[in-house]
DNA sequence: TAGATTACAACACAGTTGTGCTACAAAAAA
DNA sequence: TTTTTTGTAGCACAACTGTGTTGTAATCTA
């Protein structure tokens, strides 16, 4: 065994054998032995990396906030100014499966966070940085910050119909309904 | 003991112990031991009218949409088009503690919903029911039917809000974006 | 009154949970 | 070389889980 390993990468690996069983067997499959089976090593070696378990689930929510941010720092849209900001809300939308597996992970442990005080920190923190994001759309498209709450909750209840009711909502409908939204904003501006 | 029990009634006690589990210690608290315990009786007794565990929390998310369906149906609301739809809307927005108990038990059981396939019936049903009733408001406004899911997710992902970051977001915000969105579409209509 | 039925309790059982502890092997440091 | 550190495995433990089974007391039916 080597001495030195990449405890960063490691904890990524881990956390991402936990998304796989996010993603196959549903928030209740997860525990220390489900996860360290899918990593593929013993429950002793992921409690290495993650003493608790509350370690293990907080660095998968982190995992979600930045992989989203990652995603948006790396788009470079083109467009008219609707287009562009279009691009940038489906970055938090569950509009493909690496998106939806986010978003599985995130409102699966949401819950759980609500009752944990230091998650629902790591929650608000989120929430927060979303918010900001979406400020900044708004103010880019040149309008009053009360739009901000309303697209951000807009955003954030399309991400869960598409999520929940994948049969009845799909996202080619999503897409519509951001688009006239946008729209709207738009035009009531100019 | 009485032979004859009533059923109905026994089994809303028990749902309603259920709720006060959930508001108080959170979704992961639920047992059926957690339960029997807050309703005052054996685990026993409590199979016997819940013989699985599944049972229960169908009848708590039943229950969910029961009572809001319950509330909108008593509501007869006066005043302008604008503040009936919205008296309606905030029907199923978590406005007070008796709605956020509702969207607490109703949020914390859809991700053990989604990967059971007699609970996820349940849930499309009342999204199906819930989207319905929003289609009857826009119908009600006078409006093209493109705008119930984009209503519809505006008023989920304010609940979410609601519910999740009460410390940044607050009824009377939610009471204003909705009442922004709902002047702008009947004015649009004009 | 005798018997069937029902509400409930209590226990048993096997499985799973998070976590603490010990042992050991590999590699670095001395 | 010897010693220390580090990654990993494995076991132990107590608590808790859902659910099956059995017992019992109270009430209704005949």
């Amino acid at each position: 065994m080597p001495r030195i390993v990449d405890h960063e990468a490691r904890r990524r690996e881990l956390t991402e054998a936990l998304w796989r069983v996010v993603s196959r067997d549903g928030v209740e499959a997860v525990s220390v032995r489900a996860v360290a089976a899918e990593a593929g090593c013993s429950p002793g070696a992921l409690r290495h990396y993650f003493p608790e378990q509350r370690d293990l689930i907080a660095s998968a929510m982190s995992l979600v906030g930045e992989r989203t941010t990652a995603r948006i720092e790396a788009l470079s849209p083109s467009g008219s100014t609707l287009d562009q900001v279009l691009a940038y809300c489906e970055q938090i939308i569950p509009m493909d499966d690496e998106r939806r597996f986010e978003a599985e992970v995130w409102f699966g442990f949401i819950s759980k966070a609500r009752h944990d005080p230091e998650l629902q920190e790591l929650t608000n923190g989120v929430h927060r940085d979303l918010r900001g994001f979406v400020s900044d759309l708004v103010r880019a498209m040149g309008l009053d910050q009360d739009e901000t709450g309303r697209l951000h909750a807009l955003i954030d209840g399309l991400s869960l119909h598409l999520l929940l009711y994948p049969g009845q909502v799909t996202p080619q409908e999503v897409r519509e309904h951001l688009r006239s939204h946008l729209s709207a904003l738009l035009e009531d501006d100019s």
